[in-house]
DNA sequence: GTACTTGTACGAGTTTGGTCGAACTTAGCA
DNA sequence: TGCTAAGTTCGACCAAACTCGTACAAGTAC
């Protein structure tokens, strides 16, 4: 393992976690991914709460144990809704607003407007 | 084939299966249904070709076994996607376009504008 | 009546997905 | 050096869902 460091930063964020092109994003997996209400609620939350660019998984209040946090925003970003990047130790995450609007119009705002019932 | 004309109905439809009220739609729950190609595939069928009312199971040239169908028909109408009504022996869909697009406005449009990949 | 058609109901097999514990990796810090 | 914190990976368990065959019910037509 190298110990050279990563060069994390040379001109801005630190790349992306693998994810899928914009060009490939696909409705019905879009769907799935956020048709489980606590991931429903993590977009929501990004999309509503972004006082800034990112946030660590920890900022979301969410009451469960870390291996099923990975699990969902995992499903989030391979479905190509969350981009996530690599700060030291925390990975932050972003809804893809842009390629999301392109492909999709229309769906963030409902997610944004959904009232958990 | 009848040679008379439809009109089952003295007064009316008949009275759609059980579905779930206007006010109940979940976000979660409609996102699901339509997560599956297949039932994507019907919905947007039924956006787009209905220069009826609305059409039977068979109509729609999907090659699956007759108890395949009644599953993914029932899961879009449990959803509250779909409403069907008994005609006879044949059971109708139509797409709860007003419930929809008021509860969940933009979401019909982008189920409309699907592209098989 | 018989035969045909549309669709349901039930059950079994298989897959997928959510949940979680435990062990591990990495970065930062004292 | 060691500790702590954020998050991953693995494996297991369990529940939900998809697929399908078979049997069945109810209209329609002859």
């Amino acid at each position: 393992m190298p110990d050279i460091k990563v060069l994390p930063e040379p001109a801005g964020l630190p790349s992306p976690l693998p994810e899928p092109d914009a060009a490939e994003l696909s409705l019905p997996v879009v769907l799935g991914a956020l048709s489980d209400p606590l991931r429903l609620g993590i977009v929501r939350k990004l999309l509503l709460d972004r006082e800034e660019f990112d946030h660590p998984c920890g900022w979301f209040g969410i009451d469960r144990p870390k291996s099923s946090l990975t699990h969902h925003f995992k499903a989030l970003r391979e479905a190509g809704v969350l981009r996530q990047r690599q700060y030291g130790l925390e990975r932050r995450s972003e809804v893809r607003i842009a390629d999301l609007d392109e492909r999709f119009p229309g769906l963030l705002n409902l997610v944004a407007s959904w009232t958990t019932p």
